[in-house]
DNA sequence: CTGCATCCATCACGATACTG
DNA sequence: CAGTATCGTGATGGATGCAG
């Protein structure tokens, strides 16, 4: 429901960000490329338990949303880097925060650390 | 795939607050929970969009979460309160990064606000 | 008013197989 | 290596009706 989120929401900023972020997967990729660069190979491993079909796919959409930027290397095999957009990196705050605050959770219940230890 | 998203990105920080973020509709329940507490009926009507199943289930899981306090008035008609917990509040800074850089994406496109408003 | 139960449509997502 | 295409399934979420 991403954008039909922000013509119900009017044009709350909030109901904007999550609505670029609409995939949890889309998080998770801007953390592994706010160090830099990355080959597509590389993001398969980095963000743990994504498919091949939901990181092509978001992959896509964040640079057509302008977030990533894609670079084809014409050589054999192929060589794809991705890397964050100017406007990519500008979410590191965003990022930053949610980091900050898992921490912050984790250090406070560190009942539940362990039990997805545990799992 | 909440829970697996953590089990497979170990205890990544950023994982962790996603995790507790799953639903979309919960960052803004949290939004429009931090001025204050509000009825559930309120809640239905500020989260524009929002369905009574998934406003209920939503509110459930974050009352499990320790995110939300629910308090219920025995009354009739019945009324029931919400608030943010302090760890709801704690995550104040998240949704404002949020919502700062959805302030800044829209005034970077006025093109995008204006091509929503017009839907 | 606040919510739970149920039915049902959709789709997000994973698994698999194939290509430049 | 980095995809694309297809299929199948479970989860997500809306609509409706009922209850304390």
């Amino acid at each position: 429901m991403s954008r039909k989120l922000l013509e119900q929401n009017g044009i709350c900023p909030v109901a904007t960000t999550i609505d670029l972020l609409s995939s949890k997967w889309k998080v998770l990729i801007i953390r592994d490329l706010l160090p830099g660069t990355k080959r597509f190979s590389e993001l398969k491993i980095s963000v743990a338990g994504i498919s091949q079909k939901m990181l092509t796919q978001s992959l896509r959409e964040m640079e057509e949303d302008g977030l990533v930027v894609r670079q084809v290397f014409a050589v054999v095999p192929l060589r794809v880097e991705y890397s964050l957009s100017t406007l990519g990196q500008s979410m590191r705050p965003v990022i930053d925060s949610m980091a900050d605050w898992g921490s912050f959770y984790l250090d406070k219940n560190p009942d539940k650390r362990k039990a997805l230890l545990e799992q």
